[in-house]
DNA sequence: GATGAATGAGTGTTCATTCAT
DNA sequence: CATGAATGAACACTCATTCAT
């Protein structure tokens, strides 16, 4: 049986996807979005606003993210990037002390990082009604917290902490502690900057620690 | 300051205002709001919702508060009241730590600990852009923070905490990290109610309070 | 027991609404509607088009009408109305035969049967697909039917026809036959106009009226 | 004239083009557009529905048919060809009568009717407005007139029908109440289904025909 | 004081269509 | 030819707020 010629596999028809392209797009439309929604927040930030931040008209916003949510839902997953980064910082340190301490100076330093809290206190608010939002926070949270209990469960194998705490619930508080630390940056709480050290020490301490 | 317009002065002729039912209103339509922002959000919920749900017009309601965002203020204001008698619980315990375990479990074990958090961000959320809201917001953290204070140097004084840290800051942090817990009660975290024991123990560890 | 002064009903307070600046209201907006429907269709017609028409406002229009398809609703029982006057002529007439023609003529003479059966078509379109307007047009066909039927068995109790069809059959025919006519002014066939007067005499052969 | 625009002339150079290939594509389109203007009607089909039901992408679609319009311009035609086709039907009979409700049953047994009027009401509407339209369902219109005055002037020849009215003009009232009809079953008038037989004696009684 | 009526300025999202590969 | 990418122009509908009674 001759087979007829075949059509060089139907899915290799037309115009060819450039994954480097649409990387770069999405990439592109995703910083305009954070800047409008640092200036701006979430919700005073229009579709409209975004894509012209971003120097893409509205419709082909939409070609690459659905829904405005989606936005944030990329975003979240960014900034998880980004912190896991910052917990691999502290890994790397030789004791833990030193690595938060670092971590402290890096987050609290950073010159925007009342920006950085204002978004995610708008993230956080729309995680607190979007189904989709809240499941994509709470992914990051997992993974935020799995990251810094196995930093603690090193620390303590070093006899550097004595947690009487378990793990993964000193995890959640000191990641509690820095979200809390955060809504005050973004509000300009009086006296804010002075927290930055005192709160490693703080957590330093309710890890059992040995300070002086 | 902020909250309700107030109304003309009595000495002007006219129909004489009742202050009383000026009052009632107000809490009427404050009680309604609540409702509204506990339930769908700030954003969600919209004037003409706001005030079906007070049994009220819309047109009252501006008579009332001229601005959605004044609704917020008084919100505001009526929160740091009910948070102030919890510190008053708290110092009316005989301990610092009994203190701190009754007010943990005062607020952790309300069912609707998740919508107040919700609420919560809602209004940081606000405050971080609206500076009407911001200062509001300061200010009722300004209270806070030296009520707070005032229960630490006491527990110092008591021989209780050994803080190394200045109360001020051990304050904010411990404001923090209540907020912290409810973000994460906001958004559902995976396992947050487990936390709310294990952060009174965290606080008291930094504080250096013998746990025996 | 001395009854406290009750209000003057409660229902009673505030602005009382005026019914006749209400009717008048809708049918500013009615008029609208219909005009932008007839002259670019239903969903060539934008809500802004329209309350443009009006002259008034979008949003009012959206107090009114709170929906697009409403307008529809609305102008469907509007027509209705009319049909029925139209049935009611040719009751008043001696004969059937010559309340047919005389209805006939009322129908085909007007200048403006072509646009009245584009937005027939219009909301029969909509009516096709559109649960609310679906209602609207059975019940508006159910009177009609009704009506017609009526006046066929007077006819037939006046041997003045010899229908061996039911009356509400014939009655449904004959709008058919109407709507059938609509069709084709609508898109101008080809000699349209010359069917009107063929279509009464088809109509009462049909029902086996004596014709000559 | 209308349908699918005319591939570049054969006897240019570059890829020749190969016919077949080019009206099976346009079946697929038409056939996918049909589906998809079935189910939802002419305007809520978007032309990105109309592509992914007959499995095309977009681009590829406007290269077959220029307008969206272009599509109903092509179903017409279509549906043109397959009425006269029942037309031919009733010819093929050996009375009218026979013929006639040969034809009705055809029609109105067949379980998709409903939708099919449903796109004929879609069809008419846009015949309604767009002049190109307008043009193409008035030549079927035309079309569909001179095989049925045929047909009648050939029953009459027979002795068959005693029309008075002129055979062009019964034509149309015919098929004027079969749009009618379609009108019906497109919304689900009450009791529409009776009708069927009903109007194929409604149309014979007109013509003259002996019943008995 | 309290209400009904009114509105300008948006809101997120969609669509028919074109262009480049 | 066939496809993916891009867009301008709309669209139905909403909202915080003001005005008149």
């Amino acid at each position: 049986m001759s087979a007829p010629a075949a059509p060089p596999s139907p899915s290799r028809r037309g115009r060819p996807v450039d994954p480097e392209a649409r990387a770069a797009r999405t990439r592109q439309i995703l910083d305009g979005a954070r800047r409008c929604f640092l200036r701006k927040g979430f919700h005073a930030s229009s579709t409209a606003e975004i894509s012209a931040e971003a120097g893409v008209s509205v419709a082909n916003l939409y070609q690459y993210f659905p829904t405005k949510d989606d936005l944030v839902l990329a975003l979240v997953e960014d900034d998880l990037r980004s912190d896991l980064e910052l917990i691999a910082l502290v890994a790397r340190a030789p004791t833990l002390r030193e690595g938060l301490q670092a971590a402290s100076h890096a987050m609290y330093a950073d010159a925007g990082f009342a920006d950085l809290s204002r978004l995610r206190l708008d993230v956080l608010t729309e995680a607190s009604r979007t189904p989709a939002v809240t499941a994509a926070v709470r992914a990051a949270e997992e993974k935020m917290v799995a990251a810094i209990a196995a930093l603690l469960e090193r620390a303590h194998a070093n006899g550097e902490i004595d947690s009487r705490i378990a793990p993964r619930a000193a995890a959640a508080l000191i990641l509690s502690l820095t979200d809390g630390l955060g809504c005050r940056f973004a509000f300009h709480a009086p006296g804010v900057e002075a927290l930055s050290d005192a709160s490693t020490l703080f957590i330093l301490r309710a890890l059992g620690a040995r300070i002086n």
